[in-house]
DNA sequence: TATTGTTATACTCTATAACTATA
DNA sequence: TATAGTTATAGAGTATAACAATA
């Protein structure tokens, strides 16, 4: 029986080479990972500032200048929603779709030179597992 | 049949978490998670420090001071090696194997914690798939 | 001439706390 | 009094290049 492994050490490698092929198709269109994370989730549905740092474990005030980034490219709106006018409702705009689809191709076909030894079953295996995982994760917090 | 989600976002609320975990588990002994990942390699095999920053996809000139840091602990040794007096060979200490057990049970158990709602088929799944994919990573790298 | 380990430096990223305007 | 967003600042983490000793 081997020796359990820490499962962050069998993780390690690849996150840190999906980290790297992230931060390369964001940064082709003058993205960081960061401001193309909240891209991806405000194409599923608009969210408040909070809500976005909430569900990306990142903090709000780093938030503030991805958006206005991402707002000076075209990418976003801020609209104040007159319910709350504390608060800003971050919108993807149809250039903003464009980008983070853009974006995304770079990553799949990235994904897929970096992976192209693991057989596809056992990829599809581990994505979904992954996912099922995360998603628990998310659920509880 | 859903979008495909990149892998990254699937495994990215995960190893933050397991960041967390090593993070706090490594400093309870006055360590970084890097230093708990040099002890953890030399003690399978002591390795110079240029093959230890491969290994870890880091810098050496990091592993400078993390190696500094364990030696000062008592945790490695640096040793020249005759047949090639420009290289330090990291041995682990008695010490550092101590060290690095009682991390690493630290560890496990925060593992158990945060992963306590996944059936422990689907978590043996995922560890194995992942093992494979790095491993085939590494035997690359 | 190339490699190992080291040092120095600048730069980016991140965490913390305080502030404003609304609620 | 509490919350959403913003701003300012200090600190940690990281990348780059240059250097000495050895091969």
């Amino acid at each position: 029986m081997p020796r359990r492994r820490d499962l962050l050490s069998v993780l390690f490698a690849l996150t840190r080479a999906l980290r790297r092929i992230e931060d390369e198709a964001a940064a082709a269109d003058q993205l960081t990972m960061w401001q193309y994370a909240v891209l991806a989730l405000v194409e599923d549905a608009p969210a408040n500032q909070t809500a976005l740092a909430t569900r990306l474990d990142y903090s709000k005030n780093r938030l503030v200048h991805d958006i206005d980034h991402l707002e000076h490219l075209g990418l976003v709106r801020r609209e104040v929603p007159p319910t709350d006018r504390r608060s800003n409702t971050i919108t993807i705009t149809s250039r903003g779709r464009q980008t983070r689809a853009r974006i995304q191709r770079r990553i799949h076909d990235a994904e897929d030179e970096l992976l192209r030894d693991v057989p596809p079953s056992t990829r599809n295996q581990f994505a979904q597992l992954a996912a099922d995982i995360t998603d628990g994760l998310h659920r509880r917090a």
